[in-house]
DNA sequence: CTATAATTCGTTTTT
DNA sequence: CGAATTATAG
């Protein structure tokens, strides 16, 4: 047992075991932390702990996470906790660490320590080139599974030469094995690595220089890692080599969440923990600050019916709260609508709409109810989808920046040469790969002296000079210039924001507000290099204006969040688990969609609702679905069957329980506190003006988008 | 080289 | 059903 003798305030408002995995300091360390059991509180608490009591200087600890958002937040309330900055403590994801690793012994991998880091775009083309080079069938699929049998390998920890007879499975992995080779080959030509590469490279380095590795092995004293269960094996390889030494490593994880299989995620480390970290002492945080029982018990028994757990037993002593409702539904339409008359239900009874969810399987499922819930003129929000620095138009921008930090980044060039149409087309590009592989040559070389021949005709050689001497110009400026007025001269004198302008789409107003946001974002910099490490590295979700909205998003992207209230829609066989999961042969796939199943559950506070539709349109084609078998596997006294809307159908489920609150409840709905003719706000219709008063509905003809029907908690009075 | 028509094919996505 | 890639005509 630890000693408390020293006040420790930060201590005091822990729980026993939580108290125990902060003050368990030394030794391998697994917190098995369960879904709302206060698991950041306790990462956040053991940093502060070690540095209040002088364990170690901050510089002296490594604390890694799996997301930026994870890190930045780790790294504010830590600072809190113990009043001073952080600095020199070494705290970021898996990616930023290695990055800043190899950037110090980038030369004993053959890199030169400014490496530029790939994105998909990118890891793509190239695959894209190699197989043309090898003239292997490039069908349309060929290319991503390529990358993707690659990157698996890479998530394994293995370069090509490690990759043995065992790994070979299909028949063309041998011609993978091949391009995987030729692959690396190339990255270490431009300079480059992609993001499998930030860690195996650290491997390999690790292994292949001992006195590297003890450099920053005797460095961390003490090592602490979140989302255990999501590692890799290249991510745990790399965690045991750096607690070689000190053998202070801290992992916190739940393996019940564990949803990331497929991206390499293995299950398996945070199972063997134990084995892997001799003497490790295992710590369950079993007390749940989030749900209600019924919640709870809901979760647990659903997720009970998954083999080769650790377990926990998840408790609350919270007041028992209502069931699980599940609601079937005659199909998409109806489940979206249902599902908005509830939030409207709630809305009156004054749960906010931030504190409402909807989560679903896979993106697509969103659709149904964007239209609904713009059609009844409910606020809604969607996590997730495209990426600030994913956006094409973005993405456009930051290869021009590339091209004018580095000429010779060939990927950056080739993704802009003709964009806007300059009539370069596939055949001159083509042709000076041909040259610039033979001779080994940057393509901006390649076009330099092609200028000069007569290879390339009239028009195509005149916009192929003018190309090059604009990057040539931009290169000179942007030695001298701040990087904002840069990516202005350059989206300027390319025409790429003038291509915008004239498109007449309608989300092109929208890339020319990205761009306008990209510069904003470019002049937090002090040069393009940092710049671009940065967006390399960080993905952030473009910002939402309001916070009062329902969240609509996939499962995954739930995970961390939690909501008063949560819809989970589309639980049939064959949307949730989906069909894929049902092919497979073994159960590991299941058992992780019966995981995201206990996730999503768990996000909620209060209350949960599932549905499941009987019809649904899926790739435009009509199918009747059963519901699904996590539906079955919900403990009967913790759900309450909704009655459905039609008589027939719905794959042989009956009422088991009479349905209670809010469904049925009748309020008194008080009128509109709004007058004829008032001027309103909305946040998603904008301006308007009440022309009908019913109830708690305005009918509001709104300046953009005409008359719309609203409840007038959803808008406010404007003058 | 580029603008159109035809076709193909469908998870999840922390860096 | 619709985006996203690929064949075809201009």
């Amino acid at each position: 047992m630890m000693s408390v003798d020293v006040p420790s305030s930060h201590l005091d408002s822990l729980n026993l075991p939580q108290r125990q995995a902060v003050e368990e300091t030394e030794g391998p360390v697994l917190v098995l932390a369960g879904a709302g059991t206060g698991k950041t509180r306790v990462l956040i608490s053991r940093l502060g702990h070690i540095l209040l009591k002088h364990k170690a200087l901050p510089s002296e600890i490594l604390a890694v996470t799996f997301t930026n958002k994870a890190a930045l937040e780790m790294k504010n309330r830590t600072a809190d906790l113990i009043g001073q900055s952080l600095g020199g403590m070494w705290l970021g994801t898996f990616h930023s660490i290695s990055a800043r690793i190899l950037r110090s012994h980038s030369n004993l991998v053959g890199l030169s320590s400014n490496f530029t880091i790939l994105n998909t775009d990118d890891q793509e083309r190239i695959i894209k080139q190699l197989l043309q080079m090898e003239n292997i069938e490039d069908k349309k699929e060929t290319t991503k599974i390529f990358l993707s049998v690659i990157s698996g390998w890479k998530d394994r920890g293995l370069t090509p030469d490690k990759v043995t007879d065992g790994y070979l499975g299909s028949t063309n992995s041998k011609t993978i094995l091949r391009i995987y080779e030729l692959y690396q080959e190339r990255l270490r030509v431009v300079n480059a690595v992609d993001f499998g590469d930030l860690l195996l490279h650290c491997l390999t380095i690790f292994i292949q220089h001992p006195d590297v590795l003890s450099l920053y092995a005797k460095r961390f004293k003490y090592i602490l890692v979140d989302e255990y269960q999501d590692t890799n094996v290249a991510q745990y390889l790399w965690l045991r080599l750096l607690a070689s030494e000190s053998k202070n490593i801290c992992c916190v994880g739940d393996d019940d969440q564990s949803i990331y299989g497929w991206r390499g995620a293995q299950v398996g480390n945070i199972l063997r923990f134990e084995k892997d970290f001799p003497g490790a002492k295992v710590i369950r945080l079993e007390q749940n600050y989030r749900s209600t029982p019924a919640i709870l018990g809901a979760a647990s028994g659903l997720i009970s019916h998954n083999k080769g757990r650790l377990g926990k037993t998840l408790w609350t002593d919270r007041s028992q709260g209502d069931p699980v409702f599940i609601k079937n539904v005659w199909d998409g339409a109806e489940e979206a609508r249902w599902i908005a008359d509830q939030i409207t239900l709630f809305h009156r009874k004054e749960t906010p709409l931030s504190q409402m969810a909807i989560l679903v399987r896979a993106g697509f499922q969103t659709r149904e109810f964007e239209e609904t819930f713009l059609a009844l003129a409910i606020p809604y929000r969607i996590v997730g989808g495209l990426r600030f620095y994913e956006r094409q138009e973005i993405r456009d921008a930051l290869a021009y920046l590339r091209l004018a930090a580095q000429p010779q980044d060939d990927l950056a060039f080739e993704r802009v040469i003709n964009l806007p149409r300059r009539g370069i087309g596939l055949t001159t590009v083509q042709k000076m790969h041909m040259v610039g592989r033979s001779q080994g040559i940057p393509l901006a070389e390649v076009a330099r002296q092609i200028i000069e021949t007569d290879e390339i005709k009239g028009k195509t050689r005149l916009s192929l000079r003018q190309f090059l001497e604009n990057i040539d110009r931009w290169h000179k400026q942007s030695l001298n210039t701040s990087p904002d007025e840069l990516v202005k001269i350059i989206l300027d004198e390319s025409g790429y924001t003038d291509m915008w302008k004239a498109d007449k789409s309608p989300d092109a107003a929208g890339r020319l507000e990205n761009l306008k946001e990209l510069v904003v974002a470019i002049a937090e910099f002090q040069d393009l290099e940092s710049f671009l490490e940065h967006v390399s590295l960080v993905t952030e979700t473009a910002q939402t204006a309001s916070n009062e909205a329902v969240t609509l998003m996939t499962m995954h992207a739930a995970k961390g969040l939690e909501f008063d209230l949560v819809f989970l829609s589309g639980w049939e066989e064959g949307v949730f688990p989906s069909q894929r999961t049902l092919m497979e042969k073994s159960n590991t796939e299941l058992e992780e969609e019966r995981r995201l199943a206990y996730v999503a559950l768990t996000r909620a506070k209060k209350n949960a609702y599932i549905t499941f539709a009987s019809n649904r349109r899926i790739h435009g084609q009509w199918q009747s679905n059963m519901p699904s078998r996590f539906i079955n596997e919900l403990p009967a006294q913790y759900v309450c069957f909704l009655e459905n809307s039609f008589n027939r159908g719905g794959g042989g489920f009956r009422p088991v329980s009479r349905p209670s609150a809010p469904v049925t409840q009748t309020l008194v709905i008080p009128s509109a506190p709004f007058k004829l003719g008032e001027r309103v706000f909305h946040l998603k219709f904008g301006y308007g003006i009440v022309k009908e008063v019913e109830m708690d509905r305005l009918l509001i003809n709104f300046e953009h988008s005409g008359l719309k029907k609203v409840l007038h908690s959803f808008v406010t009075k404007k003058s």
